[in-house]
DNA sequence: GACTGTGAAGCCATTCACAGCT
DNA sequence: AGCTGTGAATGGCTTCACAGTC
């Protein structure tokens, strides 16, 4: 691994070339171009090359880059080929149906604790897993070693349950609640308010309408 | 409103900050700086005045912003206020989770159709809406006047059915397919692929573990 | 001829620092 | 004294354009 300052930016698109490249390999193509790419993901192709470049020299120059390699590629840089042990607190709608997600299993990650504190939920089966309560926590976490917790409950518990999470063990947090979580800098956390992304849709239809 | 151009980043935001407010709000409070919804949304006092700035003036120097007055200025910016409309199609597992999410509605979205081509699925209830054939969908974007989809469905059907939507005079499309989709430049389109988002996180991972 | 890899240029967003108001 | 609003400075990402390679 070359540089230390990545943009994020790059890292999501490496995971959208990564899937694209994975399609493009089960239909069989072996060669691809940073222009193929580029139009499949809807960037520019000399963005692909540069987000590429941060990371080695993968392509042949005349030629363009092996699907297969490539994707082995971006696949080790984003940490996967492996299975990542996931748990996931709120066994609401959302968290129920994020359990069953079929996205999170194709890209190597199982979850293997789904909580609760609400007593009408524990013990009830979701796919293969039963509802938990909190206190059983630290202890999936500490057996299956797990270090990304998924935060699907209301705002008002969010912090609290971060935090516990976080004592247990967990390194990274994908937030579902419309709340931004605070933690210490070693701690990774990404924030996914789901309303926000439909209020920039309609940020954007209020310009049209001028 | 002044200028054109508005970096997305500070419409992502406005959002948050509006959400903030809310809060703030309800906890009574009267006047709020810049400083203290920096802290609480995770940015610099800075870079919440030059956000406010793109749309006109809402503080007092020396004083701060009146919480009532900005949020509903952040509202009015973001085009809430009223009802926005929205249908969903897929019923699988994350389609009637996003169906009952509360947060939808707390910020003025009400899913009024909901639709799926798996007949087995069609004619059964999800809360107070019932599961619709893919051929009813015009009928209920018209008669609604929707202009926002959201797509759940496997990455497969979602350009086909992207494509559809804006046949029949979808404007905004909220994408959770983990497939890129494309569409002419006045529809405005937000891929939202769950995985990459967990992604990011097992990328930080790597770079802790070294 | 085709396509990658990359320094340089251009562009955009964030931060700084301070004038202006209360 | 406290806090906003903003031009200027900085920093970072993207695009350009071309040398290098097959």
């Amino acid at each position: 691994m070359k540089a230390f300052k990545i943009p994020e930016a790059t890292i999501v698109r490496l995971s959208v070339y990564s899937r694209f490249l994975e399609q493009a390999d089960k239909r069989g193509i072996i060669t691809i171009s940073s222009g193929e790419i580029a139009e499949g993901v809807g960037v520019s192709p000399a963005q692909v090359r540069k987000d590429l470049a941060y990371f080695g020299e993968f392509g042949t120059r005349g030629v363009g880059y092996n699907v297969k390699d490539l994707l082995h590629h971006t696949l080790k840089i984003l940490g996967l080929g492996g299975e990542w042990p996931v748990i996931v607190v709120g066994a609401g709608n959302l968290g129920t149906a994020l359990v069953s997600y079929r996205g999170f299993r194709e890209r190597g990650f199982s979850i293997c604790g789904l909580f609760d504190n609400d007593l009408t939920k524990i013990g009830k089966k979701v796919g293969d897993l039963e509802v938990l309560g909190l206190e059983k926590m630290d202890e999936v976490i500490a057996q299956n070693n797990v270090k990304i917790g998924i935060l699907a409950i209301p705002a008002k518990v969010a912090q609290d349950m971060a935090d516990q999470m976080i004592n247990a063990g967990i390194k990274a947090i994908l937030n579902f609640a419309p709340k931004v979580i605070n933690a210490s800098e070693d701690i990774e956390i990404r924030n996914t308010d789901l309303s926000v992304t439909l209020e920039i849709l309609t940020f954007n239809l209020g310009l049209q309408r001028q």
